[in-house]
DNA sequence: TTTATATTTGCAATGATTTCAAAAATGAAA
DNA sequence: TTTCATTTTTGAAATCATTGCAAATATAAA
């Protein structure tokens, strides 16, 4: 997983149309750095300081925005409360049931082949969520 | 897809330890039959007439109930609000961003060895939710 | 029937997210 | 730079799916 730049996460968002804010390169540069799937609240948390102003507001509008452009992928892994995820690739999101911890998982094939009577849509976006343990727990 | 009578409906209640009441009966039964992944609203607005009294938070705590027992699965397609399976098998969900509609779609294979580094992991049960244009859609 | 327990009910509370209108920041034009 | 228009941010209030709660009802056991 190449780690961009500021220089680079604020060309991703010129590119699409966003006009480059302090909060909106921030709020777009955190969700990029963190591992954690953070929640807009988490967001908000984690740069209030940093940023001496921020909204809660202005955190949840933006991450929609990028939702909406594809910029981000909004990730619904707990039943209260959304998540947010910089990797805009195709890929899984597994829960330990021990450990609590989320980890990725990279797609390996063509997902069409998964799945019976799937061989003639369009399959354009996707979210895997699956539940278990992990290797470190199962031991 | 085998439909289940009502007898072995009730039946699959008192196997996991619930108490068959008329609104429990009913809630599993309208799941089971319904193919448009309903909500609780959409439960408790099938089923009033009816039963000619139901209250909605019997339907959320019913449907709460079944999902902590695995009669029903939970399913998070819409990103406000809950719907609910009675097909507790693992497939997936496609929605069709033209017409809405919502396809159920076996799995084929062994997920294992759908990811990178899953295969140490013990999955236990996953949700599987793409969107894309259906087979109707397309021409 | 009486008594204890389980279930249902309606209303109030919760909490994540959105709406809204005002304030602040930014960009363009002169 | 100054003015003016547009975009962005902000905080407080509103929304709405879901849950908590305590009273009422139904069911099972004795």
């Amino acid at each position: 997983m190449k780690v961009l730049t500021r220089a680079e996460l604020k060309n991703r968002l010129v590119d699409a149309g966003v006009r480059p804010s302090v909060q909106r390169l921030a709020i777009f540069e955190y969700v990029h750095r963190s591992t954690a799937h953070p929640t807009a609240e988490a967001v908000y948390e984690g740069l209030r300081d940093e940023l001496g102003s921020l909204s809660l507001t202005t955190v949840y509008n933006t991450l929609k925005l990028y939702a909406e452009l594809g910029l981000v992928a909004p990730i619904q892994i707990d039943d209260s409360f959304q998540r947010f995820d910089g990797n805009t690739n195709i890929h899984a999101h597994f829960r330990c049931k021990n450990c609590g911890e989320i980890f990725d998982l990279p797609v390996k094939g063509d997902y069409n082949s998964w799945f019976e009577g799937a061989e003639g849509v369009q399959i354009t976006d996707a979210q895997l969520y699956l539940r278990g343990v992990c290797e470190k727990c199962l031991q």
